[in-house]
DNA sequence: CGGTATCCCCCGGGATACTG
DNA sequence: CAGTATCCCGGGGGATACCG
């Protein structure tokens, strides 16, 4: 995004896939639906990412206001995420998207080997 | 992707996300809305995006079945890009999309340029 | 415990030029 | 018209190591 498309601006659907379309952004908004969690929590839960990668996201979403940080002046250190409003909004942007996955990706999947498939017999269009 | 993550299966929502979460599948999809439409005629209503990536997103789409490449004998030459049965179901998906973007662009950016201006103010804290 | 700091690799995506 | 062929850059994201 070097140029500054004008893209950016008219489409109000990509500042929404820039926002959870990354690597964990939903798994993240997912598991914090039913309440704070901590920032160990949070890595096991999403199959040990990297904390670098984690600290990333989570402050991209913090940034945005998806949720809060909060952090508790004991030892050891304790940090809690939780949505806020905003970030719970969410939730009813992904439902429909974990439907359509539930529903569809046995169908895609299938559709994506057969179409590989037939690509890998015929080099003879060449 | 290198290693085989298991979450990329026990997450349906991935697939998805890697499907339209990618720069410019979701503006197709709502472009071939209406109607199947040529290889130009996308260009330019994608705001002159190059062939390359067009021809790179659509053949992926047309690879898990969301849309269909038809080629006409002509000359010049003519090919229309028409969404499947399975491309249609995903308008469902987007709107909620569409809506959450419409709805809280405004307050994401002003969130966003809040938390930027006060990270600024405070090198203090370092 | 909850992070930073580095290094590194891959690839999405744009620019430019050329072709059947 | 509808693509290919190259080159290139930025950054997402993982691995590893270290720190307050």
């Amino acid at each position: 995004m070097k140029h500054t498309n004008n893209l950016d601006i008219c489409c109000p659907p990509r500042l929404v896939l820039d926002r959870i379309g990354d690597k964990w952004s939903v798994l993240i908004v997912l598991n914090l639906s039913d309440g704070p969690k901590r920032f160990s929590e949070l890595r096991e839960t999403l199959h040990h990412v990297t904390p670098k990668v984690l600290t990333h996201t989570l402050r991209g979403m913090e940034r945005d206001g998806l949720l809060t940080r909060t952090v508790f002046a004991e030892v050891p250190p304790r940090v809690e995420y939780e949505l806020t409003q905003l970030g719970h909004s969410l939730r009813p942007v992904m439902e429909p998207i974990n439907a359509w996955a539930a529903e569809h990706v046995d169908e895609v999947l299938s559709l994506r080997k057969a179409h590989d498939a037939q690509l890998a017999d015929e080099p003879a269009a060449h």
